[in-house]
DNA sequence: CCCTAAGTACACAGATCTGTGAATGCAAGG
DNA sequence: CCTTGCATTCACAGATCTGTGTACTTAGGG
Protein backbone atom coordinates (compact mmCIF):
# COMPACT_ATOMS: atom_id res chain seq x y z
CA UNK A 1 0.00 0.00 0.00
CA UNK A 2 1.41 3.16 -1.00
CA UNK A 3 -0.52 4.81 2.41
CA UNK A 4 3.06 6.62 2.88
CA UNK A 5 2.37 10.19 2.59
CA UNK A 6 5.86 11.60 0.69
CA UNK A 7 8.14 13.76 2.67
CA UNK A 8 8.37 17.58 1.66
CA UNK A 9 11.90 18.11 0.67
CA UNK A 10 11.55 21.55 0.82
CA UNK A 11 10.24 22.37 4.54
CA UNK A 12 12.72 19.90 6.08
CA UNK A 13 13.43 20.73 10.14
CA UNK A 14 17.28 20.57 11.03
CA UNK A 15 17.13 17.52 12.29
CA UNK A 16 15.25 16.28 9.43
CA UNK A 17 17.90 17.72 6.90
CA UNK A 18 20.59 15.88 8.81
CA UNK A 19 19.18 12.64 8.96
CA UNK A 20 18.05 12.64 5.02
CA UNK A 21 21.74 13.73 4.49
CA UNK A 22 23.48 10.62 6.50
CA UNK A 23 20.96 8.45 5.33
CA UNK A 24 21.63 9.17 2.03
CA UNK A 25 25.47 8.51 2.44
CA UNK A 26 25.10 4.91 4.59
CA UNK A 27 22.28 4.07 2.08
CA UNK A 28 24.90 4.93 -1.16
CA UNK A 29 27.54 3.68 0.81
CA UNK A 30 26.79 0.37 1.81
CA UNK A 31 22.96 -0.50 0.86
CA UNK A 32 19.72 0.13 1.97
CA UNK A 33 19.26 -3.31 4.24
CA UNK A 34 22.00 -2.73 5.38
CA UNK A 35 22.26 0.18 7.24
CA UNK A 36 19.74 0.05 10.00
CA UNK A 37 17.52 3.27 11.67
CA UNK A 38 19.44 3.23 14.65
CA UNK A 39 22.69 3.87 13.06
CA UNK A 40 21.24 6.28 10.55
CA UNK A 41 19.79 8.25 14.41
CA UNK A 42 23.02 8.35 16.01
CA UNK A 43 25.01 9.23 13.02
CA UNK A 44 22.79 11.91 12.54
CA UNK A 45 22.85 13.13 16.48
CA UNK A 46 19.40 12.65 16.62
CA UNK A 47 17.01 9.84 18.37
CA UNK A 48 14.83 7.45 16.85
CA UNK A 49 12.06 9.38 17.61
CA UNK A 50 12.48 12.18 15.35
CA UNK A 51 13.90 9.95 12.66
CA UNK A 52 10.30 8.43 12.94
CA UNK A 53 8.41 11.71 13.91
CA UNK A 54 9.90 13.16 10.70
CA UNK A 55 9.65 10.58 8.42
CA UNK A 56 6.94 7.76 9.53
CA UNK A 57 9.18 5.02 8.39
CA UNK A 58 12.44 3.66 6.84
CA UNK A 59 10.64 2.86 3.75
CA UNK A 60 9.62 6.80 3.28
CA UNK A 61 13.12 7.93 4.16
CA UNK A 62 14.36 5.61 1.62
CA UNK A 63 12.02 6.97 -0.84
CA UNK A 64 13.25 10.25 0.45
CA UNK A 65 16.65 9.20 -0.31
CA UNK A 66 16.03 8.47 -3.73
CA UNK A 67 13.95 11.74 -4.80
CA UNK A 68 16.24 14.06 -3.39
CA UNK A 69 19.28 12.22 -4.90
CA UNK A 70 16.78 12.50 -8.53
CA UNK A 71 16.04 15.75 -7.73
CA UNK A 72 19.84 16.97 -7.67
CA UNK A 73 20.67 14.85 -10.60
CA UNK A 74 17.59 16.10 -12.76
CA UNK A 75 18.54 19.91 -12.03
CA UNK A 76 22.29 19.40 -13.22
CA UNK A 77 20.72 18.94 -16.37
CA UNK A 78 17.83 21.38 -16.33
CA UNK A 79 20.57 23.82 -15.66
CA UNK A 80 22.58 22.84 -18.84
CA UNK A 81 19.64 23.08 -21.10
CA UNK A 82 18.38 26.25 -19.97
CA UNK A 83 21.87 27.92 -20.22
CA UNK A 84 23.01 26.03 -23.18
CA UNK A 85 22.61 26.79 -26.94
CA UNK A 86 19.84 25.42 -29.15
CA UNK A 87 21.37 23.30 -31.72
CA UNK A 88 19.50 20.41 -31.30
CA UNK A 89 22.53 17.09 -31.19
CA UNK A 90 23.91 19.25 -28.28
CA UNK A 91 21.16 19.16 -26.29
CA UNK A 92 20.27 16.07 -26.86
CA UNK A 93 24.01 14.89 -25.33
CA UNK A 94 23.44 17.25 -22.33
CA UNK A 95 23.28 14.28 -20.17
CA UNK A 96 26.32 13.13 -21.33
CA UNK A 97 28.02 16.26 -20.67
CA UNK A 98 26.64 15.82 -17.08
CA UNK A 99 28.03 12.38 -16.99
CA UNK A 100 31.82 12.96 -15.64
CA UNK A 101 30.94 15.19 -12.75
CA UNK A 102 27.73 12.68 -11.84
CA UNK A 103 30.97 9.70 -11.53
CA UNK A 104 32.68 11.40 -9.40
CA UNK A 105 29.42 10.16 -6.79
CA UNK A 106 29.17 7.06 -8.59
CA UNK A 107 31.85 4.77 -7.12
CA UNK A 108 29.51 2.81 -5.97
CA UNK A 109 27.40 2.82 -8.96
CA UNK A 110 24.21 4.28 -9.55
CA UNK A 111 21.86 4.74 -6.41
CA UNK A 112 19.01 3.97 -8.20
CA UNK A 113 19.85 0.81 -10.42
CA UNK A 114 21.15 -0.73 -6.74
CA UNK A 115 18.08 0.42 -5.03
CA UNK A 116 16.45 -1.21 -7.70
CA UNK A 117 18.09 -4.70 -6.67
CA UNK A 118 17.57 -4.05 -3.25
CA UNK A 119 13.98 -3.09 -3.14
CA UNK A 120 11.84 -6.41 -4.91
CA UNK A 121 8.54 -5.24 -3.14
CA UNK A 122 6.85 -3.63 -6.14
CA UNK A 123 4.73 -1.42 -3.66
CA UNK A 124 7.75 0.19 -2.20
CA UNK A 125 7.65 3.83 -2.13
CA UNK A 126 11.08 3.54 -4.12
CA UNK A 127 10.41 1.94 -6.76
CA UNK A 128 8.38 4.95 -8.54
CA UNK A 129 11.29 7.32 -8.20
CA UNK A 130 13.66 4.84 -9.44
CA UNK A 131 11.49 3.69 -12.74
CA UNK A 132 10.79 7.79 -13.46
CA UNK A 133 14.44 8.36 -13.18
CA UNK A 134 15.55 6.01 -15.78
CA UNK A 135 12.21 6.99 -18.08
CA UNK A 136 12.75 10.49 -17.37
CA UNK A 137 15.98 9.96 -19.20
CA UNK A 138 15.02 7.65 -22.09
CA UNK A 139 11.85 10.83 -22.63
CA UNK A 140 14.76 13.41 -22.95
CA UNK A 141 16.29 11.06 -25.77
CA UNK A 142 13.04 10.44 -27.67
CA UNK A 143 12.12 14.13 -27.04
CA UNK A 144 15.21 15.84 -28.32
CA UNK A 145 16.18 13.75 -30.54
CA UNK A 146 12.78 14.24 -32.66
CA UNK A 147 13.34 17.91 -32.74
CA UNK A 148 16.86 17.36 -33.93
CA UNK A 149 14.82 15.75 -36.78
CA UNK A 150 15.17 11.84 -36.47
CA UNK A 151 11.89 10.44 -37.30
CA UNK A 152 12.33 7.20 -35.87
CA UNK A 153 13.97 7.93 -32.40
CA UNK A 154 13.05 5.00 -30.29
CA UNK A 155 15.63 2.96 -30.90
CA UNK A 156 18.55 5.27 -30.73
CA UNK A 157 16.49 6.96 -27.82
CA UNK A 158 17.32 3.52 -26.45
CA UNK A 159 20.86 2.59 -27.07
CA UNK A 160 21.63 6.55 -25.80
CA UNK A 161 19.93 5.06 -22.21
CA UNK A 162 21.87 2.03 -22.78
CA UNK A 163 25.32 3.81 -23.12
CA UNK A 164 24.43 6.39 -20.09
CA UNK A 165 23.60 3.86 -17.67
CA UNK A 166 26.19 1.52 -18.75
CA UNK A 167 29.01 3.91 -18.62
CA UNK A 168 27.87 3.89 -14.88
CA UNK A 169 28.77 0.38 -14.48
CA UNK A 170 31.60 0.31 -16.62
CA UNK A 171 33.26 3.14 -14.53
CA UNK A 172 32.10 1.58 -10.58
CA UNK A 173 32.45 -1.91 -11.51
CA UNK A 174 34.78 -2.70 -14.45
CA UNK A 175 37.02 -0.18 -13.29
CA UNK A 176 37.07 2.12 -16.96
CA UNK A 177 38.57 5.65 -16.01
CA UNK A 178 37.17 7.09 -19.31
CA UNK A 179 33.85 5.59 -19.58
CA UNK A 180 32.04 8.78 -19.49
CA UNK A 181 33.64 10.21 -21.89
CA UNK A 182 33.91 6.78 -24.09
CA UNK A 183 30.53 6.94 -23.64
CA UNK A 184 29.56 10.55 -24.89
CA UNK A 185 31.64 10.00 -28.12
CA UNK A 186 29.67 7.09 -29.17
CA UNK A 187 26.78 8.95 -28.54
CA UNK A 188 27.62 11.37 -30.21
CA UNK A 189 29.08 9.16 -33.53
CA UNK A 190 25.62 7.53 -33.15
CA UNK A 191 23.22 10.28 -33.60
CA UNK A 192 25.50 12.04 -36.47
CA UNK A 193 25.10 8.40 -38.17
CA UNK A 194 21.22 8.11 -37.86
CA UNK A 195 21.17 12.34 -39.17
CA UNK A 196 23.17 11.22 -42.15
CA UNK A 197 21.48 7.81 -43.03
CA UNK A 198 18.65 9.27 -42.28
CA UNK A 199 18.91 11.78 -45.68
CA UNK A 200 20.38 14.83 -45.90
CA UNK A 201 20.02 17.09 -43.14
CA UNK B 1 39.56 -11.60 5.47
CA UNK B 2 38.73 -13.85 2.80
CA UNK B 3 39.07 -17.14 5.32
CA UNK B 4 36.04 -18.71 3.57
CA UNK B 5 36.86 -21.65 1.89
CA UNK B 6 35.38 -21.88 -1.25
CA UNK B 7 32.98 -24.47 -2.31
CA UNK B 8 33.65 -26.50 -5.35
CA UNK B 9 30.75 -26.04 -7.34
CA UNK B 10 31.00 -29.47 -9.66
CA UNK B 11 30.57 -31.88 -6.52
CA UNK B 12 27.96 -30.42 -4.64
CA UNK B 13 25.75 -32.99 -2.33
CA UNK B 14 22.27 -32.94 -3.65
CA UNK B 15 20.90 -31.22 -0.38
CA UNK B 16 23.44 -28.69 -1.63
CA UNK B 17 22.77 -28.42 -4.97
CA UNK B 18 18.65 -28.10 -4.11
CA UNK B 19 20.35 -24.79 -1.38
CA UNK B 20 22.17 -23.44 -4.25
CA UNK B 21 19.79 -23.53 -6.56
CA UNK B 22 16.65 -21.96 -3.73
CA UNK B 23 19.57 -19.60 -2.57
CA UNK B 24 19.90 -18.21 -6.35
CA UNK B 25 16.23 -17.73 -6.93
CA UNK B 26 15.84 -15.67 -3.79
CA UNK B 27 18.92 -13.72 -4.08
CA UNK B 28 17.98 -12.72 -7.29
CA UNK B 29 14.62 -11.95 -6.95
CA UNK B 30 14.47 -10.62 -3.39
CA UNK B 31 18.16 -8.93 -2.92
CA UNK B 32 20.71 -10.73 -0.69
CA UNK B 33 20.38 -9.28 2.38
CA UNK B 34 16.44 -9.46 2.28
CA UNK B 35 16.78 -13.16 2.36
CA UNK B 36 17.24 -14.83 5.49
CA UNK B 37 19.54 -18.73 6.04
CA UNK B 38 16.03 -19.38 7.58
CA UNK B 39 14.07 -18.87 4.40
CA UNK B 40 16.13 -20.65 1.72
CA UNK B 41 16.81 -23.55 4.24
CA UNK B 42 13.05 -24.20 4.51
CA UNK B 43 12.39 -23.31 0.92
CA UNK B 44 15.09 -26.27 0.27
CA UNK B 45 13.54 -28.67 2.57
CA UNK B 46 16.57 -28.55 4.36
CA UNK B 47 17.72 -27.78 7.94
CA UNK B 48 19.43 -25.19 8.55
CA UNK B 49 22.23 -27.02 9.94
CA UNK B 50 22.95 -28.65 6.58
CA UNK B 51 23.60 -25.38 4.60
CA UNK B 52 25.85 -24.36 7.59
CA UNK B 53 27.58 -27.61 7.05
CA UNK B 54 27.90 -27.44 3.16
CA UNK B 55 28.70 -24.04 2.65
CA UNK B 56 29.81 -22.63 6.05
CA UNK B 57 28.73 -19.57 5.58
CA UNK B 58 25.86 -17.27 4.05
CA UNK B 59 28.47 -15.22 3.18
CA UNK B 60 30.38 -18.43 1.03
CA UNK B 61 27.27 -19.42 -0.02
CA UNK B 62 26.28 -15.77 -1.66
CA UNK B 63 29.72 -15.88 -3.23
CA UNK B 64 28.74 -19.55 -4.53
CA UNK B 65 25.52 -17.96 -6.27
CA UNK B 66 27.32 -15.48 -8.06
CA UNK B 67 30.35 -18.05 -9.07
CA UNK B 68 27.40 -20.42 -10.44
CA UNK B 69 25.28 -17.77 -12.43
CA UNK B 70 28.85 -16.13 -14.04
CA UNK B 71 30.10 -19.92 -15.29
CA UNK B 72 26.54 -20.32 -16.81
CA UNK B 73 27.04 -16.81 -18.69
CA UNK B 74 30.32 -17.49 -19.52
CA UNK B 75 29.57 -21.19 -20.94
CA UNK B 76 26.93 -19.34 -23.07
CA UNK B 77 29.43 -16.90 -24.60
CA UNK B 78 32.52 -19.89 -24.59
CA UNK B 79 29.72 -21.95 -27.01
CA UNK B 80 28.99 -19.60 -29.65
CA UNK B 81 32.95 -18.58 -30.01
CA UNK B 82 33.75 -22.34 -30.76
CA UNK B 83 31.25 -22.97 -32.87
CA UNK B 84 31.33 -19.73 -34.61
CA UNK B 85 32.47 -18.87 -37.91
CA UNK B 86 36.00 -16.70 -37.49
CA UNK B 87 34.91 -14.02 -38.91
CA UNK B 88 36.47 -11.45 -36.57
CA UNK B 89 33.97 -8.88 -36.33
CA UNK B 90 31.15 -11.22 -35.26
CA UNK B 91 33.60 -12.74 -32.72
CA UNK B 92 33.62 -9.63 -30.85
CA UNK B 93 29.87 -9.53 -30.89
CA UNK B 94 28.70 -12.67 -29.41
CA UNK B 95 27.87 -11.33 -25.78
CA UNK B 96 25.27 -9.65 -27.77
CA UNK B 97 24.07 -12.45 -29.75
CA UNK B 98 23.58 -13.77 -25.96
CA UNK B 99 21.99 -10.62 -24.84
CA UNK B 100 18.75 -11.84 -25.61
CA UNK B 101 18.56 -14.80 -24.07
CA UNK B 102 20.42 -13.45 -21.26
CA UNK B 103 17.58 -10.91 -20.27
CA UNK B 104 15.36 -13.53 -19.96
CA UNK B 105 16.50 -14.32 -16.65
CA UNK B 106 17.39 -10.42 -15.86
CA UNK B 107 13.66 -9.10 -15.46
CA UNK B 108 15.05 -7.85 -11.92
CA UNK B 109 18.42 -6.57 -13.49
CA UNK B 110 22.22 -7.60 -13.47
CA UNK B 111 22.51 -10.12 -10.20
CA UNK B 112 26.24 -8.87 -10.16
CA UNK B 113 25.15 -5.34 -10.44
CA UNK B 114 22.44 -5.80 -7.75
CA UNK B 115 25.17 -7.46 -5.46
CA UNK B 116 27.63 -5.01 -6.02
CA UNK B 117 25.65 -2.61 -4.56
CA UNK B 118 24.72 -4.78 -1.30
CA UNK B 119 28.57 -5.75 -0.93
CA UNK B 120 30.03 -2.64 0.32
CA UNK B 121 32.48 -5.18 2.11
CA UNK B 122 35.53 -5.07 -0.02
CA UNK B 123 36.58 -8.22 1.86
CA UNK B 124 33.42 -9.98 0.72
CA UNK B 125 34.48 -13.52 -1.18
CA UNK B 126 31.76 -12.21 -3.46
CA UNK B 127 33.27 -9.20 -4.52
CA UNK B 128 35.76 -10.52 -6.51
CA UNK B 129 33.03 -12.90 -8.64
CA UNK B 130 31.14 -10.03 -9.57
CA UNK B 131 34.39 -7.57 -10.68
CA UNK B 132 35.99 -10.50 -12.53
CA UNK B 133 32.72 -10.72 -14.38
CA UNK B 134 33.01 -7.23 -15.83
CA UNK B 135 36.18 -7.06 -15.97
CA UNK B 136 36.06 -10.74 -18.30
CA UNK B 137 33.88 -9.10 -20.46
CA UNK B 138 35.66 -6.20 -21.16
CA UNK B 139 38.64 -7.86 -22.23
CA UNK B 140 36.90 -10.26 -24.07
CA UNK B 141 36.10 -6.63 -26.21
CA UNK B 142 39.74 -5.65 -25.77
CA UNK B 143 41.47 -8.81 -26.82
CA UNK B 144 38.77 -9.49 -30.06
CA UNK B 145 38.96 -5.89 -31.22
CA UNK B 146 42.78 -6.26 -31.33
CA UNK B 147 41.90 -9.29 -33.59
CA UNK B 148 39.55 -7.74 -35.37
CA UNK B 149 42.64 -5.23 -36.97
CA UNK B 150 41.72 -2.03 -34.08
CA UNK B 151 44.74 -0.42 -33.03
CA UNK B 152 43.35 1.09 -29.99
CA UNK B 153 40.38 -1.20 -28.97
CA UNK B 154 40.58 0.36 -25.15
CA UNK B 155 37.71 3.48 -26.01
CA UNK B 156 35.50 0.94 -28.51
CA UNK B 157 35.78 -1.83 -25.45
CA UNK B 158 34.51 0.27 -22.82
CA UNK B 159 31.81 1.72 -25.26
CA UNK B 160 30.55 -2.03 -25.96
CA UNK B 161 30.98 -2.52 -22.18
CA UNK B 162 28.93 0.22 -21.50
CA UNK B 163 25.97 -0.77 -24.20
CA UNK B 164 26.31 -4.46 -22.86
CA UNK B 165 25.73 -3.64 -19.36
CA UNK B 166 23.52 -0.33 -19.98
CA UNK B 167 21.06 -3.06 -21.76
CA UNK B 168 20.35 -4.57 -18.79
CA UNK B 169 19.42 -1.50 -17.21
CA UNK B 170 17.46 -0.36 -19.84
CA UNK B 171 15.31 -3.83 -20.10
CA UNK B 172 14.69 -4.25 -16.88
CA UNK B 173 14.27 -0.47 -15.02
CA UNK B 174 12.94 1.15 -18.18
CA UNK B 175 11.31 -1.24 -19.72
CA UNK B 176 12.89 -1.02 -22.64
CA UNK B 177 11.94 -4.41 -24.87
CA UNK B 178 14.30 -3.59 -27.35
CA UNK B 179 17.10 -2.98 -25.42
CA UNK B 180 19.21 -6.22 -26.78
CA UNK B 181 18.55 -5.61 -30.35
CA UNK B 182 19.21 -2.16 -30.20
CA UNK B 183 22.75 -2.70 -28.20
CA UNK B 184 23.42 -4.76 -31.03
CA UNK B 185 22.80 -2.74 -33.78
CA UNK B 186 24.68 0.10 -31.91
CA UNK B 187 27.78 -2.29 -31.22
CA UNK B 188 28.28 -2.85 -34.57
CA UNK B 189 28.02 0.20 -36.02
CA UNK B 190 30.58 1.76 -33.53
CA UNK B 191 32.87 -1.83 -34.37
CA UNK B 192 32.26 -0.92 -38.59
CA UNK B 193 33.00 3.02 -37.59
CA UNK B 194 36.20 2.61 -36.24
CA UNK B 195 37.23 0.03 -39.02
CA UNK B 196 36.23 2.51 -41.38
CA UNK B 197 37.86 5.49 -39.78
CA UNK B 198 41.43 3.57 -39.41
CA UNK B 199 42.11 3.71 -43.40
CA UNK B 200 40.62 0.48 -45.41
CA UNK B 201 40.61 -3.10 -43.68
C1' DC C 1 30.25 -55.24 9.90
C1' DC C 2 31.53 -51.01 10.54
C1' DC C 3 32.87 -46.54 8.99
C1' DT C 4 31.86 -42.35 6.66
C1' DA C 5 29.11 -38.87 4.45
C1' DA C 6 24.74 -36.65 4.27
C1' DG C 7 21.16 -35.17 6.44
C1' DT C 8 17.47 -34.51 10.31
C1' DA C 9 15.62 -32.54 14.63
C1' DC C 10 15.66 -29.06 17.77
C1' DA C 11 16.95 -25.93 21.08
C1' DC C 12 19.37 -21.85 21.87
C1' DA C 13 22.69 -17.97 22.04
C1' DG C 14 23.30 -13.27 21.06
C1' DA C 15 22.81 -9.66 18.17
C1' DT C 16 20.19 -6.54 15.51
C1' DC C 17 16.02 -5.06 13.28
C1' DT C 18 11.81 -1.80 12.83
C1' DG C 19 8.70 0.56 15.38
C1' DT C 20 6.06 2.52 19.64
C1' DG C 21 4.67 4.79 24.18
C1' DA C 22 4.99 8.23 27.50
C1' DA C 23 6.94 12.01 29.73
C1' DT C 24 9.88 16.04 29.28
C1' DG C 25 12.54 20.32 27.68
C1' DC C 26 12.66 24.38 25.10
C1' DA C 27 12.18 28.15 21.94
C1' DA C 28 9.42 31.18 18.91
C1' DG C 29 5.26 33.42 17.79
C1' DG C 30 0.46 34.70 18.34
C1' DC D 1 0.93 33.57 28.64
C1' DC D 2 0.26 29.79 26.27
C1' DT D 3 0.17 26.99 22.28
C1' DT D 4 2.70 24.66 18.82
C1' DG D 5 6.64 22.48 16.72
C1' DC D 6 10.92 20.28 17.32
C1' DA D 7 13.54 17.39 19.69
C1' DT D 8 15.16 14.48 23.82
C1' DT D 9 15.25 10.42 26.96
C1' DC D 10 14.51 5.89 27.73
C1' DA D 11 12.32 1.69 28.03
C1' DC D 12 10.35 -1.90 25.55
C1' DA D 13 7.84 -4.98 22.34
C1' DG D 14 8.28 -8.41 18.98
C1' DA D 15 10.36 -10.08 15.12
C1' DT D 16 14.22 -11.71 12.62
C1' DC D 17 19.03 -12.38 11.85
C1' DT D 18 23.42 -15.42 11.60
C1' DG D 19 25.46 -19.10 13.61
C1' DT D 20 26.26 -23.23 16.95
C1' DG D 21 25.87 -27.56 19.95
C1' DT D 22 24.27 -32.08 20.51
C1' DA D 23 22.29 -36.24 19.44
C1' DC D 24 20.05 -39.17 16.10
C1' DT D 25 19.11 -41.54 11.39
C1' DT D 26 20.12 -43.55 7.12
C1' DA D 27 22.41 -45.33 3.11
C1' DG D 28 26.59 -47.03 0.60
C1' DG D 29 31.09 -48.96 0.27
C1' DG D 30 35.43 -51.13 1.84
Amino acid sequence: MPATPTVDLDSLTPGARRILDTASTLFYEQGIHAVGVDTIAAESGVTKRTLYDRFGSKDALVAAYLQSRDRRWRSMIATRLDEGGADPVSRVLVPFDVLPLWLDECARGCSFINAFGELHDADHPGRDVIVEEKTWLLDHFRTTLTHAGIAEPEPLAVQLLSLHEGAIVAYSIAGAAGAAEAAHAAARSLVELALVGQGTR
